[in-house]
DNA sequence: GCCAATCATATGTCAGACGTTTAATTGTCT
DNA sequence: AGACAATTAAACGTCTGACATATGATTGGC
């Protein structure tokens, strides 16, 4: 393995890109150990400083993890579902929060996929998943629960639903998805009424995806949509409207 | 800020949480600068290689960005879509080829998600989606393309599709859900008689597209996922079969 | 008043060292 | 011979101090 001297510095960057494209093209397997840092940074001719800073961006996509001791050393990571989940929706949040995104467009993209593993989700859904969805309804019907609380469960609520498709792979996409939506959920104010008609449109969820009716689900997840932009579009007129009285 | 130092090493991921935690909590605003790395040592009470190696952690997922020079540092980055797009597609790739993913699995999770922005995409398409879309089912009809090459093609087109919903949190994450599906895709050979197929449909959707019409797009596509399927499963077939004759 | 040389600051990199963890080896005792 | 304890070696984790390099700001001369 060789790297570019020349290239305007950020050698560190270089070397990890480099093991990155030997890990994504199979040169590198699952548990096969790295050479030692000693040993990378005579390859690459480097100090052991920068061999460290390169592992280290790997570390942080979870593509390889260290182990310390005599048979320790850097070894390629099997990526797991949820050691992504994790990353996914740390940079799903980050992205709604720094790039403006409104909540229209947010709520938009969330239901859109989430209808998409309705149907999934009422052919496959166990009793397991049932039961959390019903758990979550009955809890964000209790009085007394902080707006906070109430997102938090609507949220679970929403992920034993995709769960529930039992896809892993579309369990990952959405993580970021539905999770990325709290902090924006959490702008609203949820009065009695609105609780009491979104834990009913839980509940008839529940209701369908029991019955195995992916239709009905749907159906019931655009009603959803609906009604969230709504709650959500109230609020900003509101605000609105203060600002025009200030 | 303050960090264990007896907490059995690691001192850089502790040092990388702390900031990482500041950034996604706001009390760290876009584009804002990080002490020097020489303050940061004395403040976390660490040395600076390890401050650097936290720094590296962060650019790694695009959380900061560094500048040389007199008034450089490390900057709080506005994570952008299309830098994100790139990490989704890593780790998705990743995902599926070390999970032992199912071509079914993988092939359900992309068309069940295409499926749910088709209706957008039929509402908000522009004359350049469209183009492309066709320009791609076009190129897929060349004779003597390369299965990658039609791959490649293929997943242009899908992309297409995916952006005409103008729905950017939708395009990041179905990024990872499209070009995931790469690498899998090119287990398998296309005959004449099966592109053949293939272009007709991606035709019929670009129709389906053009004239607004999400539900014939939807339909398409169930069609598209089940020939897809339909087609892996000769290859898997096959490879058995010369598998029981060895 | 403008332009060029200088300076200050901050990151990028290096060399060498010491501490700590961990597993394998060795050695001793029963 | 076998089990347990002490030693050793390999590797990562961290520190110190230094030099190289990029770049904006300052200063000085014209």
């Amino acid at each position: 393995m060789k790297i570019d001297h020349d290239a305007k510095s950020d050698l560190s960057a270089q070397i990890a890109k480099a093991i990155r494209d030997a890990i994504m093209s199979g040169d590198l397997l699952v548990d096969e150990r790295l050479p030692s840092e000693a040993e990378l940074s005579e390859q690459f001719d480097v100090s052991r400083p920068t061999v460290r800073e390169a592992l280290k961006r790997l570390g942080a996509q979870s593509l390889i993890r260290t182990q310390r001791g005599a048979t320790g050393g850097a070894f390629v990571n099997r990526l797991r579902f949820e050691d992504a989940y994790g990353q996914q929706i740390t940079t799903s949040t980050l992205l709604l929060s720094m790039n403006d995104v409104s909540f229209a467009t947010a709520c938009e993209a969330r239901y859109a996929l989430e209808r998409a593993c309705a149907p999934l989700a009422a052919e496959r859904r166990t009793a397991d998943h049932l039961a959390t969805m019903r758990a979550e309804a009955h809890r964000q019907s209790q009085p007394g629960l902080t707006d906070e609380a109430f997102c938090t469960s609507d949220v679970a609520f929403h992920r034993a639903l995709v769960d529930a498709a039992a896809n892993p792979v579309i369990s990952y996409q959405l993580a970021g998805a539905v999770e990325a939506m709290q902090p924006l959920m959490n702008m609203i104010t949820f009065t009695a009424r609105s609780r009491e008609r979104i834990v009913a449109l839980h509940t008839q969820i529940a209701d369908a995806v029991e019955a195995h009716d992916g239709a009905a689900a749907e159906n019931l997840l655009i009603q959803l949509a609906a009604y969230t932009l709504e709650l959500a579009q109230s609020v900003i007129d509101a605000r609105n409207a203060a600002r025009a009285t200030d």
